[in-house]
DNA sequence: CATAAATAAGATAAAAAGGTCCTTAATTCT
DNA sequence: AGAATTAAGGACCTTTTTATCTTATTTATG
């Protein structure tokens, strides 16, 4: 569904968010540990959501990533998915057809339809501060 | 959402299914000619999906492929995703996380079960037969 | 039976995705 | 100022996916 780099993104992601809901700012080590993922390519990621304003950066002692209130309530999961699997997920023909639309549909256009629309309009309507609760209470978990 | 290899199998098998249901068979030249599909690659595919079960394959002169009545009311989509792609697309987490389940579930994992299973039944349901007819009567394509 | 036409199969190549390493830049503390 | 710590960035490597090339094998037909 999604690409590795785009699982491993929204994974930190909500790491980060989880930790800023509690005032922490969290190095780049303590994030690979807490979702399980690769150091070198976990940093690539973090910095592109960092380039699309996701996430929040700081270099230097005691620096790392946080997200702040403002990302926090207007990040969506969407946003995410955008920067790092860019739109073929919704926009995209299922089948791989290049013009595929509903005067000359591929035979699952419909279905299709259905489908990537449930997706979209789920990551669209959820933020970060939703999934973050559940995470703190332990209800929800990031790595293994 | 799905692999190239798999988009080419579900046209190439629609190919065949559509002119079996008018009784001709068909050679790889015309059914990469027919779902714009590289030659080589859709002739690989192909031959995993006469392994399967899903198509039938003759040699020789005069040899191409074909869906027998059998295939054609039996087959759903749902087994040519799983013969070229694997279950993943059902089976696994959506954040790529090994063991997430109800007990331990990831943030997504109650929203990625809803659209997971849409797929799936979707999958499941179709049958061959039931995409032929409005191919035949070029409502729907396969190529562009 | 030779030939042409067709798929099967194995080896190889190219491109994309996934991932690492090393150096640089920024920041903070002493 | 200098050392330590942290992210940024560029070059590089590895694996998987996508795709091709070459050589069998099969079969109908003149």
């Amino acid at each position: 569904m999604f690409s590795k780099a785009c699982e491993y993104g929204i994974r930190a992601t909500l790491y980060i968010a989880q930790q800023s809901a509690d005032g922490k700012r969290v190095s780049l080590k303590e994030i690979i540990s807490n979702i399980n993922s690769p150091e070198a390519f976990t940093a690539k990621i973090l910095q592109q959501l960092a380039r699309s304003g996701i996430i929040h950066s700081t270099k230097g002692l005691h620096g790392g990533f946080e997200v702040n209130s403002e990302q926090m309530f207007r990040v969506r999961l969407s946003e995410i998915v955008d920067a790092i699997d860019g739109n073929a997920i919704y926009n995209g023909c299922g089948l791989g057809l290049e013009r595929c639309n509903a005067n000359k549909p591929c035979p699952l256009h419909d279905q299709f339809m259905v489908i990537r629309n449930n997706l979209k309009q789920m990551l669209e309507s959820t933020t970060l501060n939703q999934l973050t609760s559940d995470l703190v209470e332990g209800i929800t978990c990031l790595k293994r």
